[in-house]
DNA sequence: TTGTACGCGTTATCAA
DNA sequence: TTGATAACGCGTACAA
């Protein structure tokens, strides 16, 4: 594996010369630099991330951590950061799990952004308190370079039932996603607050995010006899599992029930009948996170705007 | 930040003494042991990896490379190797677009896991010659320390085709992937080379592995009105867009026309008619791939096996 | 059992 | 415009 010195043996010059003209310094005389950069592709020289890295104090790697790799939202966001980060020669390092944690607190990045409920807040915390800008999405948290970038589910959520009031419904569900979600919780909190506020009550039914447990809640609906009229489900993919439960045992969507979702997955426009759900546009999301990152990494201060969502009314409601 | 000087100052011992401690070695007084890692935890200690690294030649992490990170079959790849790294202490660093050449040219990783038809053979080629270990999945490449792992493609599809000759299907078409991915390739090689073997012709139409791209090829099809009587589609995901076209047009699914898909999404039991395909167990596969990348870096010669793939008949056939 | 000293590959300061 | 050299933080051979 060349080093530095390779190359600037074979340049016959000294490490320092070769040093500024891989990095492009202008205090190198123009012919110099062409004869070390030419044998620096010669001998596929590349530097060594670590020495560098050892030295000034930057990685050029920005984390991302997520809980799982899975799910269309995260797909999405990955997508965005991964452009933005690109663009301004970062390089985009996805984990999740211990290694997370680890690539945190033994300095392997530059910054941060974080899409895990899981990574606790001591470890988020002592990271940023050494002056890394750390970016939660869909969570909470204070401290010194910490900055969270929420939508706002509850609002949205808010806005959507009570357009659903106006269409007549009175008879609500409310499926929900993993109680520990930040995101489930606060959009349960729109959906409450929307109906307490003409004095509905409303059925709780217990769900995780996923298509199955979507199917399954169906099925337990189907079996109780007590199915709401309107369902709002916490997702769209849990949305998707609930509607075709209903659909095998002849329940009509949305004649008998209505149901709808959140998120504005692809696949909600490929089902029947198509879902109704709010949207986010989650690869804009990603890119306005990692351009703020990128401006906190060069000193800038940061223009995060909170991601604009909207009602999406289609065949399901 | 606190650097392993500031441990040995505050617990009176030398560096070494301190590194020897925090390294787990035999060699130090257990009072002296004891001393150093309570005050690297009051420290907040951790160590740098970039000094870590340059020292020992080694990162601790290994890269995944993959074209984009949507899709359910990557996410549950990358969920596999997840469990087998984090297992064995190895940090999981997943990656794509031009960092991941960046990552592998200046060696920020041990081995690597390219799931990336877009990585260039040079790239990878050059990394493996430095002898880092290297996995490509679904793509051939040839040269030391590299290890393709190709699921049987060809011959599952080919296998399918022929069960459905023998229910009596003669009239068929195949909805491909991109062209230029490796794995639709091999698959629509089994596909045709089931039909030769009879004589029988086939329809060709042109996808891109989308729920999107299924849709509008359904659409095509239908203003065609050359509707193939069975259409196998290289993904299950265009194969769940093209169900979808077609029942939009009042074409019942499979009486009218039967259609297929490879990979055994989750989605595939929660759409009507469940959809029949192939299937994958992909977290197995991505934990099989991470133990032998594992296995390797440790200088044990890897056991890789070729991930095992079944036939799953539902109701879409 | 503990300490001294060197070097990993690079950048950056200073002198030439 | 170029070169010698120190330093980044750590692990380890060797000496004590």
């Amino acid at each position: 594996m060349p080093t530095i010195k390779d190359v600037a043996k074979k340049a016959g010059v000294s490490i320092s010369t070769a040093s500024y003209a891989l990095n492009n310094q202008s205090n190198v005389h123009p012919e110099t630099k062409r004869k070390i950069l030419a044998i620096a592709k010669e001998l596929n020289y590349y530097p060594n991330a670590s020495a560098r890295n050892l030295k000034t104090k930057r990685t050029g790697n920005v984390g991302v951590f997520v809980y799982g790799f899975g799910g269309p939202v995260f797909s999405d966001v990955l997508e965005g950061i991964r452009q933005a980060l690109q663009a301004n020669d970062l390089n985009i390092i996805v984990s999740s799990g211990k290694a997370s944690s680890t690539l945190l607190k033994e300095r392997q990045i530059d910054g941060a952004i974080v899409f895990d409920g899981q990574l606790s807040d001591d470890t988020l915390l002592h990271y940023a308190s050494f002056g890394h800008p750390l970016f939660v999405l869909d969570r909470i948290l204070e401290g010194p370079n910490i900055y969270p970038s929420l939508i706002d589910n509850e609002g949205l959520v808010y806005r959507f039932i009570r357009e659903m009031l106006e269409k007549g419904y009175r008879d609500f569900g409310y499926l929900s996603g993993p109680t520990i979600a930040f995101n489930n919780n606060h959009r349960y909190d729109g959906f409450k607050q929307a109906l307490s506020e003409v004095g509905l009550p409303h059925t709780y039914i217990q769900g995780d995010f996923t298509i199955q447990s979507g199917y399954q809640a169906g099925i337990q609906l189907v079996h109780s006899k007590q199915i709401p009229r309107f369902i709002f489900c916490a997702n769209d993919e849990s949305a998707i599992g609930l509607i075709q439960a209903l659909k095998e045992n002849q329940i009509a969507i949305p004649d008998d029930v209505a149901v709808a979702g959140f998120d504005n997955i692809v696949l909600g426009s490929y089902v029947s009948p198509k879902l109704s759900t709010i949207g986010i546009d989650h690869i804009e999301w990603g890119k306005q996170v990692a351009n703020a990152l990128v401006d906190l990494l060069n000193d800038k201060t940061p223009d995060l705007q909170i991601p604009i969502g909207k009602i999406i009314l289609r065949d399901s409601t």
